[in-house]
DNA sequence: GAGTGGTCTAGACCACTAG
DNA sequence: TAGTGGTCTAGACCACTCC
């Protein structure tokens, strides 16, 4: 009557799954265990986990294949490419994408990046900086924020060597996964030391992109600032 | 065996309700029948009537009211004005927003707007320049190209006087409901003229924001190219 | 053939809205 | 109280994958 704390059961499947998620019980890339099964484990009907899946599915935590089984969502698949850096050439798709490392050190957070993260400022922090180079072309300046101590044993070499995307990095060797961001974009003009690694005059106008991205239950756990040339290039958005 | 070409009925019943919507049977606002109506019309199941319409409402064409019906979803509710105006204040939302025509004419398309239309080079347009000025500030001017056919009755008064957003004076006017669209975003520098009307020095840096808007059946209908004064204000985006 | 997800049904009951 | 969407169930059958 006074309380409205309806959940549905599919609800509270759903945050069960959850839990097993960010548990780390089921590995990014592997399948969880079929739908009868989960059925039964939980002792509800199997349209009821359905419901539950079909949520986290649409959510890209979970994706099917039909006669397969669902599998834990994963930043290592082609397809994931273009989700989290929406940035694509005039002329049809980038070419190869390589990646240099500029910089890799320790700080501390200050007030801003932690009222971002919701850390304290003074909180350890890991920053990279590096350059995104699209066929020889340089495109993407930016600087990544992360939490000490979530990244403990992140080491430059780590960095400069993985293949793909950090955050395939970040899933495979700590365990955490990228759900979602929320990006601000600005138009800036370049200084002189951006604008001579985006090889443009300085004072040309840059696209400024500044990031949070969240791991599960919207905890935010990373803080970028980029800088996007779009001479060539542009930044892509669906709106619905 | 040969012919993959195997169809659910949900499907079939979801294109039976999208010709119904493209066909302006059902209004924008207005209740469309009960799902179980629906089901004993098309002689299905609830279950499967509920699918075609869950897969309507997640992409926005019609939204649900439990204990009230399901309803034509529509551009005149505060929700959705920043669904496709995806510009925010730095500090909290924009306060009233003022749209300016600067200009109305009708014009011949180009090769470029033609080929973003699906049209031929050389049907006849309505062309709209306008100025956004949020509290005072004037922070978007853009340019709206739109298929004369279509629009065929479109006056410079009706743009001039319309409450609210374009996309609300279309489908109530025009029976054409922009359903989503792409934007892909840049970097410029103002000019001198588009300077002056956002009160900015000639060579500010500015956002540049094209966008083609598609109604049912990813039919475009609609181009826009729009600067951006991002001082005080940012475009938000969101990656899932 | 066995196991998985995908579709469809029929019926029961719950939550919400409105007269 | 009647009507709507929302949840849940149990069971049947289909489509796909792999052995």
């Amino acid at each position: 009557m006074s309380s409205p704390t309806f959940s549905p059961l599919y609800q509270q499947i759903k945050t069960l799954l959850l839990e097993a998620l960010q548990s780390g019980a089921w590995r990014p890339g592997t399948a969880i265990p079929s739908e009868m099964d989960l059925a039964s484990r939980y002792k509800v009907s199997q349209g009821t986990v359905r419901k539950a899946i079909d949520e986290l599915a649409s959510e890209n935590l979970l994706f099917r294949r039909q006669g397969k089984g669902t599998f834990v969502a994963t930043h290592g698949e082609r397809q994931v490419r273009f989700r989290f850096l929406r940035l694509a050439a005039d002329s049809g798709e980038p070419g190869a994408v390589e990646r240099q490392l500029l910089e890799f050190r320790r700080a501390r957070a200050g007030a801003e990046v932690a009222r971002m993260l919701e850390l304290k400022a003074g909180d350890p922090m890991v920053v990279i900086k590096r350059l995104l180079v699209f066929g020889g072309d340089p495109v993407v300046l930016e600087e990544v924020w992360l939490p000490g101590t979530l990244f403990k044993g992140l080491t430059a070499a780590a960095v400069s060597d993985h293949r793909g995307a950090l955050y395939n990095l970040f899933e495979t060797q700590f365990g955490t996964r990228m759900v979602r961001a929320e990006e601000k974009l600005k138009a800036a003009a370049a200084d002189k030391a951006s604008g001579a690694l985006l090889k443009v005059e300085s004072g040309h106008p840059l696209l400024a992109v500044e990031r949070v991205s969240y791991t599960y239950s919207d905890k935010p756990v990373e803080w970028r600032r980029g800088l996007y040339k779009t001479d060539g290039y542009f930044y892509k958005s669906e709106l619905g």
